[in-house]
DNA sequence: TCAGTATATTCGCATTTTAGAATGTACTGA
DNA sequence: TCAGTACATTCTAAAATGCGAATATACTGA
């Protein structure tokens, strides 16, 4: 692999880097929004928002067009959204392995009783 | 989707943004190997492959188990590079959307003469 | 036990990221 | 033209990250 596609990957992975802008993300999977209504929906300072969603133009994971006074945001390319369900699945496979972690710790407990 | 999701993700994302990370995950693709060797084949110093392998642990990217005078590091999930095969796919689309604008710019440049 | 090898951790420093406050810019409707 | 709305940008301080040098730890074989 080149460095350049490296570098590539690694930025993507920075820009959803963050809680926020994964929710961001998120939201934007069932379709455009302005930033408003991502503000409101996700109760963020205004300010805050446009940062994260500055992060997100820059690395081209969202896309934005301006319609009257408003700018409307959406995710660049679905690719994103499958990277996203990979990791829930992920996800849920760490939790029940640590629940399972847990369990034999507490047999294991029991047992020294 | 809870907060404690987006976190895991965020987290996940975050240890894996930095193209050295990309670049232990990518060689560890292929299986298990000691550290030293990582940091032969990708050309790092020693303490600090150390120190993103211990990021790549603590975001439970990879595991590592000891043998002797050295330590096998190994991704914890496959999972994950699917989520790399992915964002390749991506990456090239993105190329050639780039490309693609670049001759669109050629072009009108070339009509204007 | 001791030198040598493999790896991890700590330290000091520079850079980046983040949040919120303040301010700037662009558009709309009266 | 001007007040109001929607966003973006800049500034500042705090926290997190990244690097190499130095140091520490753990294991091996003589």
């Amino acid at each position: 692999m080149t460095s350049a596609l490296r570098q590539f990957k690694a930025d993507i992975f920075q820009g959803l880097a963050h809680p926020t802008r994964i929710a961001i993300v998120e939201t934007l999977r069932e379709g455009e929004l302005p930033a408003g209504k991502l503000v409101e929906r996700l109760e963020l300072e205004q300010a805050n928002a446009s940062q994260h969603l500055a992060v997100l133009r820059a690395k081209q994971i969202v896309v934005s067009r301006k319609l009257g006074n408003q700018v409307y945001y959406s995710l660049r390319d679905p690719v994103l959204t499958k990277v996203l369900d990979l990791l829930r699945r992920y996800f849920y496979s760490q939790l029940s392995e640590t629940a399972n972690m847990l369990e034999e710790i507490e047999q294991e407990s029991a047992r020294v009783k």
